[in-house]
DNA sequence: TTTACTGCAAACATTTTGCAGATGT
DNA sequence: ACATCTGCAAAATGTTTGCAGTAAA
């Protein structure tokens, strides 16, 4: 494995104390593979050994937030969850089946950016993107023919 | 003003009951302006003579999303908000001062959903895009020149 | 040594639910 | 009439905080 976590160096790098629940929370999270709630990193730490407690996971999370590590995004079905990333800017496709997410660079968001500043004459600071979907596996199982899932929003 | 409110009709045409609470929850959105939060909705319901319980809120706001007459997003705050909108495919912005948002067609979203369909294979069917900045008016009351505010994410 | 961080449990905030009764259709 | 809807209060969720103790730096 990777020397350290990525998390975890990025948190030094940014002069946070690198102690071991922080530790243990990066762990948990280098160890899922789609998006995670913070409930099951609660859970996840409440079974560790020394135990990492709720606050912390929610404290860490948002720490890592802070530091652009993970992204808060919020599900369709009105839950909150995270998932890990690297800190520039992009967005991500999470899988409604699976929950495995991929990474879209930027999107070429900055021309819709502009384009919306000029229709609307508003000035766009900040902006938020969630795609939702199958990923190619899950699609595959998905039968290709037949009526159509109600899946949006 | 307009005959009766745009939810209100709406809610009928769609087959269900057109009852005086969901009409006071009607005519609660149609009065704000910007965003606003269950929170609010419940507080200005509480101060209604007949009284508009919380649960009463809660559940239309619900029905009215389900219908698309109101879009519930997520603040770059954490809280959750909702804005009243014509039931077609949209987004809006929202300034961040003063919670006024304005639509913004379809964004010209189909064209990225295909850009991203096509980089990482996902099968994209629904989508959440979020624009936070200022208005017009608060962007002019923000001094124009000098540092950038740090308000991204 | 100093000050940030942690776990715990209690406090909060927010949204949902069970029900008996009211109300649209 | 009858099913849907409502208010209320309690319950379920989800997140934050106060504190005394622990451990990075």
């Amino acid at each position: 494995m990777a020397s350290e976590s990525f998390l975890v160096e990025a948190l030094g790098r940014a002069g946070h104390r690198v102690t071991e629940p922080r530790r243990a929370v990066a762990a948990l999270i280098d160890g899922r593979d789609g998006h995670f709630t913070a409930a099951d990193l609660v859970a996840d730490g409440g079974r560790r050994r020394p135990r990492v407690g709720r606050a912390t996971v929610f404290r860490t999370l948002d720490l890592f937030a802070g530091l652009g590590l993970v992204e808060r995004l919020d599900l369709p079905t009105g839950e909150h969850a995270y998932v890990a990333c690297e800190p520039t800017h992009h967005h991500h496709v999470v899988c409604a089946r699976c929950g495995r997410s991929a990474e879209v660079g930027d999107l070429g968001f900055p021309a819709l950016a502009e384009e919306v500043a000029r229709r609307t004459g508003f000035r766009i600071d900040a902006h938020r993107i969630e795609l939702f979907g199958l990923c190619p596996a899950c699609a595959a199982v998905e039968a290709p023919p037949g009526p159509r899932r109600a899946a949006d929003r």
